[in-house]
RNA sequence: GCCUCUGUAGCUCAGUUGGUAGAGCAGCGGACUGAAAAUCCGCGUGUCGUUGGUUCGAUUCCGACCGGAGGCA
């Protein structure tokens, strides 16, 4: 199957259309946002143009008082995979969550699910404790994961102790059993990025003034009103939370704004670190929204490795 | 034209009684295993306006010049 990857406002979907239509192909969504309904200006979602140009799979999948999750998002996108493939059909998976895309192709399997009570307790515990207290606790279950995990990082140090208690086994077990897996997927990967950084800054600053004049400040306005929680994983996302505060009276607007083209700035550097260790993918760095010539690049790679 | 204030990081500013400088914001690099648009770790990136002078040594003191703000005409 094909990839289609990169940071925030690169174009991933109009060159995951293009390629659709060019190949026959059908997308699999890979955005841990896109998944929630009722969130389509501010997650920058296909329009109902673009979603009738190819067909789309994983999107609109959840409610955005969901509890959604990593592992929930493998399950149902290989099935959706193994549909496409089964009908012969080529699928490209195109979006920007790295873990989603890497756990899909992996096959990830997730050690224990998720137990609300027990993290609760345990994330309790380690507000009591401290984290190098807390590191410290881990340490007795699992010390090679507890020496990889700064003290600050609570929502990992609590995962760990929490797949401990669960399972009776450490995570540095598991993960070695994973790793000793193959993959689950073959790919062709496809990273779209920007000729500098700054053209691609620039695109976002001119996106994010797009959304505000689309309406996203009432999508998030409607969103609070139908009671969805400002706790809640959905809200958040680049956009809704900023804007959830602004509602809310603690901010203004303007700097709610300001917030979320910062955000989706650092979002977009985030995405980066993580796509560069992908030493095998194809990069094109295509001036910002030139998706012709991305299409072009694109095309002639895959089909140089026979995918046409 | 004259007078006063001012010029230090991308921005807003601190500071050095003379030993080449530091905060916030912005930015940059990295990690990432059931919240990932989340979470976490690390990093000052500098012709201290220019140019002379004094000095062992000037971003700091003095002069001139240039830019900015205000005042008097």
């Amino acid at each position: 199957m094909i990839v289609v990857t990169g940071p925030t406002a690169a174009g991933k979907t109009a060159l995951g259309i293009e390629l659709a239509k060019a190949l026959g192909g059908e997308i699999v969504s890979a955005d841990s946002m896109q998944i929630y309904r009722r969130m389509d200006i501010g997650t920058a979602k296909p329009t109902a143009e673009e979603l009738a140009a190819a067909p789309h799979h994983m999107i609109d999948v959840a409610d955005p008082e969901e509890d959604f999750s990593c592992a929930r998002y493998v399950e149902m996108a290989s099935r959706c995979v193994d549909d496409i493939l089964a009908r012969g059909r080529l699928p490209i998976v195109v979006g920007g969550t790295g873990l989603y895309i890497d756990s899909l192709l992996r096959g990830r399997t997730f050690a224990a699910p998720q137990d609300a009570q027990l993290r609760a307790r345990l994330s309790a515990e380690y507000d009591a404790l401290g984290g190098e207290a807390f590191r410290q606790k881990l340490a007795e279950k699992d010390p090679e994961r507890a020496a990889k995990l700064p003290p600050g990082d609570k929502k990992r140090l609590v995962r760990a102790l929490e797949v401990c208690t669960l399972t009776g086994r450490s995570m540095t077990e598991l993960d070695a059993e994973e790793a000793a897996r193959p993959p689950r997927y073959a790919s062709e990967r496809i990273i779209l990025s920007s000729a500098s950084r700054e053209a691609l800054y620039a695109r976002i600053d001119r996106r994010v003034d797009l959304m505000m004049q689309l309406g996203l400040e009432r999508e998030v306005r409607s969103l609070l009103l139908s009671g969805v929680s400002r706790t809640c994983t959905a809200m958040q996302a680049i956009g809704y939370k900023e804007l959830a505060a602004a509602i809310d009276g603690e901010t203004s607007v303007e700097s709610a704004v300001d917030g979320i083209k910062r955000s989706s700035r650092r979002y977009a550097k985030r995405q980066l670190t993580w796509l560069r260790r992908d030493a095998q993918a194809l990069w094109i760095e295509a001036d910002a929204g030139d998706i012709e010539s991305a299409r072009r690049i694109s095309t002639e790679f895959l089909a140089q490795r026979g995918i046409k």
